[in-house]
DNA sequence: TGACATACTTAGAATATCTAGGTAATATAT
DNA sequence: ATATATTACCTAGATATTCTAAGTATGTCA
């Protein structure tokens, strides 16, 4: 998959997620991994920076924990903040896609 | 709009255009800008640079041509590489579009 | 014991876009 | 006549982002 296209998306991906339920790194990759069909397959230093960099923005809020497995994880909650970004993202998604469509299918009209 | 999702459609959508009939650089920006309604307003100096990566990758080719108000333009047609290429984004596309709608669906499959 | 999956991290290379400026001609408004 | 806007092209450098690649550590399975 062309990163380029992968690039504006992963926000609204990974915030759409953690609207669910709170998840931790790892385990984001295989769930994208997993819904994607294999489509998308984060590299850990691809999503790692991204989650930091969110959460340095406010978006996500972090907390470690070890699990029953021995291993320490570290698990991020959505944030108020990250809510109301969440619902920009996903308009500017529709926005996006749909205007890719308009200029490949080729209607035309005139702008205000 | 957000320069992260523009990105990866950008090539797709020039040589879609191309793919009608042949454009000059400046034409394409305008052209773009209507279709998609004022939501895709590419500057210049996002633009030409692209148009000379894709002709340097023999995606196009373009020749010169002043027009009747006296001014020089530079057309660009899309090439047999870039029809291929075309077809590929187009499916990379809709793969990408229908993977992201997945992961926000929360549909969830095996992967192979 | 060795290989693999889990789980996180960061430094630096590579890539891409945008900002901001430059050039030059014509058209339009004052 | 002059100022401004539109058309039409270009590039250097700042900025941002992703990927590559490596390191650390634990548990599981053959």
């Amino acid at each position: 998959m062309d990163k380029g296209l992968i690039g504006g998306s992963t926000v609204l991906m990974l915030l759409s997620l953690l609207q669910e339920k709170e998840y931790y790194g790892y385990e984001i990759i295989k769930e994208i991994e997993q819904r994607s069909n294999c489509i998308f397959q984060f590299k850990e230093g691809t999503l790692y920076p991204v989650l930091h960099r969110m959460e340095s923005q406010g978006l996500v809020k972090s907390y470690k924990a070890t699990a029953e497995t021995g291993k320490e994880r570290k698990y991020y909650q959505i944030t108020v903040k990250g809510k109301t970004q969440l619902a920009k993202e996903k308009e500017q998604w529709n926005a996006f896609t749909i205007s890719v469509k308009k200029v490949l299918g080729g209607a035309g009209y005139a702008c205000p």
